[in-house]
DNA sequence: TGGCGCACTGTGCAGATTGTCCAGTGTTCT
DNA sequence: AGAACACTGGACAATCTGCACAGTGCGCCA
């Protein structure tokens, strides 16, 4: 779906200052209360906007530690078994099916070094899994982010606006 | 830093419906609406939470094309500039410096794969990036996910509760 | 060209929520 | 014993929300 600049400036707004209301976010970008509802429900509706839950930060919940972990799966039932035994890990962040030489490649947390050690020998421990290799994450230079891709998709995607009232 | 089951509550709450408020939330927890507000403020300061942001889907924007991508760095002034670069093309999701024969790991969406082709050129085109490696996100088994360890954190880290009143 | 639908504006209202106080109570730590 | 702490339960004014309404340009289609 395409976004307009107010629709991304919506967004940014939002991201930056989520606690301001419908209201003032009205205030802000100089339209009607309406309008904002509407293109809140419109890109929360269209699944542009997955949600407002907390964004939770595993470092400081005592998983500083990131890792990489690209995994060579054996594969009699496909690749959702073995999904649905890492989900049953709480340290498994994330996990994708990938093209290449491996399988999956999950983003797995730990509490330490040592703790990642465990992690890996649960991860080799589910079924199905053959051989894991792991990459850490030294740094984050770039934290998850979409502010800039939202205003690429603005600047591409602009609808034209309806002007009105 | 240690959270207890109460915050572990708290955060799913927040997390499965976003949109009640303190009061409602401080209702389905059985405690006092003070204690909801104290709890959320300490989480967002000690950055356990580090926000109310929208969620943004790159897919539902367009990009729903992902891929992860290694790179090996040129090194004449560290990963720290290239990293600079990156961050000025939006379609560079997230970046990390890594350990093992690669340098850096980033995540990158796009509108196609043939678009992927584009993104990559761009990221090619860094002045230090030598050489790229990428694959293809097929599917998402598990979607950047943390509720679990927030549970294993509660569970864990519980600190004793105080009662009172 | 005429008509319809859409997106937006600006307004109003009742009800709910927020931010911010307060005093009181029971625990834990010193 | 005393201090510090976390929580309860209550109160208040100010604000925001959800919802509704009429009116206005503009694009699209017949």
């Amino acid at each position: 779906m395409a976004i307009d600049a107010l629709d991304g400036r919506l967004i940014e707004l939002f991201t930056v200052e989520p606690r301001i209301g419908v209201l003032e976010a009205s205030r802000r970008l100089g339209v009607a209360r309406g309008t904002v509802q509407a293109r809140l429900d419109r890109l929360s509706r269209e699944g542009v906007i997955r949600g407002f839950g907390p964004q939770v930060d595993p470092a400081a919940l005592g998983y500083p530690v990131t890792a990489f972990v690209t995994l060579q799966i054996r594969q009699p039932g496909g690749h959702d078994p073995v999904a649905e035994r890492l989900a049953r890990i709480p340290e498994v962040i994330e996990a994708h099916t990938i093209t290449g030489p491996g399988d999956m490649l999950c983003r797995i947390v730990a509490r330490s070094n040592a703790d990642l050690q465990r992690v890996l020998d649960g991860v080799l421990a589910v079924e199905g899994v053959e051989r894991a290799s792991s990459v850490i994450s030294l740094a984050t230079q770039i934290p998850h982010r979409t502010l800039p891709l939202v205003h690429a998709a603005a600047a591409a995607g602009g609808r034209r606006p309806r002007a009105g009232g």
